[in-house]
DNA sequence: CGAGGCATTGAGCGAGGTCAATTCGAGTGG
DNA sequence: CCACTCGAATTGACCTCGCTCAATGCCTCG
């Protein structure tokens, strides 16, 4: 309203006109209750790479949906050295995790050039009083994300460096087949220091298993362009719940 | 012990004479509010030690209240093992993570003799609509979710075995002393298997663990008995955000 | 009193971390 | 257009923490 459309196209759409919509917050609301949502989101300028979009300690106000880009979010330890406790595409929302507790309990930081819609968290539960469908959705998305960290933690706690990796890529795969990008063939957001960082391991050995992978062929890989080569083996070395990364005839969740 | 009416001390007590009500769900709500609460909520019989409450797969229906008691949560990988997500203490709640996909996707088992509240999700979503203080609570359960797994997270990836256990035991000292407990002596209601598969440790690490924090004067264990008798420098090592395990005024940073 | 499960302790090994040396690649300025 | 710089990525050598395997001790319960 205040500021100029700059980016109109990725910035200033409204959710009803917006082709993440059947991902992002707005899933199972009809059209008059988009509209009431819409009303209250904030949309930004965008975030350049190593811009903050909060830190961890700020006073929560808002919750955020990824439009475009990339973020991640970390927790430090007191002794300094962070914990990157997720990255985030568009469509999905960040912030959630604050809302017991009066201040961010993590920063979010643009890992490249994001663009983000803003909720404001009071007019946001205002509208879930009137909108039961919101409601569920808000508790969908926290329990998700609930399920996706023991997930975490089970990977963490349980597989080597191979099965992290493969974990992550084919993770990384379904959710971009998800937003319409090809599952085979992606340009990784982050650094390798980063994926490490995330999947608890040093940045030689995410190096190490690269390398690993495509000599087994099951990757290609030139900088942060992917090519996934062999989606069966590296699902199986994944070894969680079976994710089908091709979409050949079966039945999408 | 059986003969007495524990069940009806333990099991059927109404939410607003309950002594967990300060820490429950019922939290920020006023007595007209609680006894609207307390009519759904279903009181069951005690489970035994090693009997579950639900299996990962089960249909999502309730969330429940540990009222005493212990149980944990856990995930199994599709070869075989298992990770524990959580151990719930009482006032505890369980099954959140549920809330979006029609089922469980945790097992919950009493690690020893429990009592649950069970809470159908369905008229506690109903209920959610004209409490909002209720709703909140609600997602300030979630959000807190969120941010105990995502420390563990931290612990798992960048912690090493003693900080682990330090963390570990700081953490249940402080959930003790919150029911009324005393935090530098107390029971671990599971076993050291549990806890080294919770911790991302071998049993024998974790054994090894408590031998060295004996001898260095840290803590006394015998069996599950723990005396914490050094809490300043146990709470240094477990290394995360400082937690007070004594009340003497030292806020350190 | 014996059996079976949990906990402890010791010995040896290996996955992955650390340190160090290159190499690659994007951005910058002459 | 090329040379230079600085950070990211790769590769190699070595070492350590915690896992595995195995033996033994301890407690509970029939």
């Amino acid at each position: 309203m205040t500021s100029k459309p700059t980016v109109k196209q990725f910035n200033q759409v409204a959710c009803k006109e917006c082709a993440l919509q059947p991902l992002c917050l707005p899933i199972a609301l009809n059209t008059e209750d988009i509209d009431l949502l819409d009303k209250i989101i904030k949309r930004g300028r965008p975030l350049r790479k190593g811009e903050h979009l909060f830190l961890e300690g700020d006073k929560f106000t808002s919750i955020y949906a990824v439009r475009s880009g990339a973020l991640k979010t970390y927790t430090s330890t007191n002794d300094g050295d962070e914990q990157i406790t997720g990255f985030h595409l568009p469509s999905e929302l960040v912030g959630m995790s604050g809302v017991d507790s009066d201040a961010y309990p993590v920063s979010a930081q643009a890992i490249e050039t994001t663009t983000v819609c803003e909720i404001p968290f009071d007019r946001l539960d205002e509208l879930a009083e009137s909108l039961p469908e919101l409601r569920r959705q808000l508790m969908r998305i926290m329990s998700k994300e609930i399920r996706e960290d023991q997930q975490m933690m089970l990977l963490l706690s349980k597989k080597n460096a191979d099965e992290r990796i493969a974990t992550f890529l084919v993770n990384l795969a379904t959710r971009f087949r998800r937003r319409g990008y090809s599952s085979q063939s992606f340009r990784l957001p982050m650094s390798r220091n980063e994926m490490g960082n995330y999947l608890g391991l040093a940045v030689e050995t995410v190096s190490r298993v690269f390398t690993r992978f495509q000599k087994n062929g099951l990757i290609v890989a030139n900088g942060k362009e992917v090519k996934v080569v062999d989606p069966i083996n590296l699902c199986s070395l994944a070894g969680g719940k079976p994710v089908e990364v091709k979409k050949n005839g079966s039945t999408d969740t």
